[in-house]
RNA sequence: UGGGGCGUAGCCAAGCGGUAAGGCAGCGGGUUUUGAUCCCGUCAUGCGUAGGUUCGAAUCCUACCGCCCCAGCCA
């Protein structure tokens, strides 16, 4: 720890406390994902928060999957989040456990509460059940089964448990209060039918647990001493903890919440997430598009700027919506240290140079980046026709334009100096040649009449260099907050999402590079190459974040 | 109008009775063969509001206001 390291969020403060008094030996939490849909970005904020408490603290985190629900989930989802989790750079302690390992123990746990005359079978159907709760307001009503004998309940349980009723005919339900404030606490289901197979226990069970009666429990089985979870859990805290009392469970785990991500411009819901998927919004869920931790991973954002990200926004017990230009800070900010540079022209100008000798070739070195010399160098061939990018030629313009204008000079970077003498048109008048002279004194050195161009542009050589598609996103929707109020989201989605430009021409290294490895386009932004489209020999580029472009903001004012 | 939370700058967030950290964004300037990076400076007489306690209050007390969550056999 440095002397300018970031101050303790209040979890860290329970924890070192915990610690020092001995309320708990060694730290120990989990990160307990239900498999029903990929993980994105707010599951980052918690996977961040779990394993790196850990970390800190030298204790473990367990990776759990949440599976009561079979209705829902998938191994597909076990797959895919196990796969995030590691690639966001954290390993779980010892084997991947789930809740579904823990039905046995729960089945008799329940039966324990059943001989304790502290749970019930309960033949309200659904919709019953629902009235006799109460509302906000009024208190519920107690359910007419709710004094059934300890036997009966014990031969009603087997019942259900041996499939004998149909779901929804009946439940098993905590003896509580039915007129308790919190609503958790009047009567809540433990046990409810679902007679469909598990896709981690099979046939075995037609009864599971709910999450109340299972999350508690299964932390206390494995250890966790810490269990941290969203704020909209608070109010079932109180029941987690009566379970906790009223059960010889081995361990006294604790709850505690903080506020889950948001973030604007983007929606991290798996309904809506699924939706943009389904109705074709996107490409699938890992989309370069998409929050989700996969299409991230494919647009080209790195596992140390989502950590990076997670740390940045701290963690707090506040509602709070997280401005995205942290995000795009964070992983411009790794990438700018780490990417190799590369010289790619999107929107190609023809130039050629009318003092340089047709069939000559020369091999420009470039550093693979500025000031990164374990980063090495590359080769860039430099000819007679060059490609630069069609916005970085004017025939006029003023001052402020720092790039070619006919009659002036501007710096082709890494390599010469050249001026812009004759402009080629087509019918149509548009700009399709420039013709150009080249300083040949000039590499590495100003011209020698000492004035220095201002500008530097990019270009690649007509002549080598690899041809390929590039994909410019954009945020997803144009609204910051797509989904508020009585707002449709997918009446936000952005329609300029997208833009793919083919036709682009690359330096010669980029028809090696690898797919998901990031390139820094010199004044263009961080790109990647995709790892489902694209040819060996026509390459697809995604933009991972354009550069910080002061330009584009002269001009919009 | 039941219960549980939360209000510090445009955004995130420290602070826990001694006179408002830090980051993102913004703005101004410097360096630069990326209009990038980097560097420097600037950015709350104010902490939801109103009272009160105190030599002193974002921190304590009182009242009010606003926002979020809860009535799945979802998690």
């Amino acid at each position: 720890m440095t002397s300018e390291s970031k101050p303790a969020h209040f979890l860290q403060n329970i924890i070192r406390e915990d610690l020092a008094e001995g309320r708990v030996s060694q730290l120990a939490t989990r990160f307990p994902p239900e498999p029903n849909g990929y993980l994105h970005i707010g599951h980052a904020k918690s996977i961040c928060l779990n394993f790196g408490l850990a970390q800190e603290f030298d204790g473990t985190c367990n990776l759990r999957f949440d599976d009561t629900n079979p209705a829902k989930e998938e191994e597909e989802y076990v797959a895919a989040i196990k796969r995030d989790v590691s690639w966001l750079g954290f390993e779980w302690a010892g084997d991947v456990r789930y809740t579904s390992d823990y039905f046995d123990q729960l089945h008799e746990w329940a039966l324990n509460l059943i001989r304790e005359g502290k749970a019930y079978v309960c033949d309200l159907s659904p919709e019953e059940a629902r009235q006799y709760r109460g509302t906000l307001t009024e208190p519920g009503k107690n359910s007419p089964y709710r004094d059934r004998s300890v036997e009966e309940n014990l031969a009603l349980f087997e019942k259900m448990k041996n499939g004998e009723f149909d779901e929804g005919q009946c439940s098993l339900r905590a003896k509580i209060d039915m007129a308790a404030p919190n609503i958790n606490l009047r009567d809540p289901i433990i046990y409810r039918i679902k007679k469909m197979a598990h896709h981690q226990t099979g046939d075995k069970w037609c009864i599971y647990p709910s999450y109340d009666f299972a999350h508690g429990q299964s932390d206390a089985i494995e250890g966790i001493s810490h269990s941290i979870c969203t704020l909209e859990f608070e109010d079932h805290k109180p029941l987690y903890d009566w379970f906790i009392e009223n059960l010889p469970v081995p361990a006294r785990p604790r709850q505690y919440e903080f506020a889950r991500l948001n973030l604007n411009y983007t929606v991290v819901s798996k309904r809506k997430l699924k939706q943009l998927v389904d109705e074709k919004h996107v490409d699938g869920w890992d989309d370069p598009r998409m929050p989700t931790l996969s299409g991230m991973r494919r647009r080209g954002y790195t596992p140390a700027a989502i950590r990076t990200f997670c740390e940045m926004i701290g963690v707090t017990r506040s509602d709070s919506v997280v401005d995205v230009g942290m995000l795009e800070y964070a992983i411009r900010d790794d990438l700018d240290k780490n990417a190799p540079r590369a010289m790619c022209v999107l929107d190609p100008l023809k130039i050629t140079l009318s003092n340089y000798p047709e069939g000559q070739r020369e091999v420009m070195s470039a550093p693979g980046h500025p000031n990164r010399e374990d980063l090495g160098t590359r080769e860039l061939p430099f000819t007679r026709t060059l490609y630069i990018e069609k916005e970085d030629f004017r025939e006029e313009a003023n001052k402020k334009y720092k790039r070619l204008v006919l009659g002036k000079k501007v710096r082709l970077r890494n390599a010469y100096v050249i001026q812009a003498e004759d402009v080629v048109k087509n019918e149509a008048g548009e700009i399709v040649e420039v013709i150009c002279s080249v300083d040949l004194d000039t590499l590495g050195v100003d011209p020698a009449d000492g004035v220095k161009p201002k500008g530097v542009i990019h270009w690649v050589s007509a002549e080598e260099n690899v041809d390929c598609e590039v994909r410019l996103y954009d945020r997803l929707f144009d609204d910051a907050a797509p989904d508020a109020g009585g707002k449709n989201f997918l009446d936000h989605v952005n329609p300029d999402n997208l833009k793919v430009l083919t036709g682009c021409k690359g330096e010669l290294g980029l028809a090696s590079a690898e797919p998901e490895k990031s390139y820094q386009f010199e004044r263009q932004g961080y790109f990647c190459r995709d790892s489902k489209y694209g040819t060996a020999d026509k390459p697809v580029f995604n933009r991972t974040i354009g550069l910080r472009d002061s330009w584009a903001k002269e001009q919009n004012k």
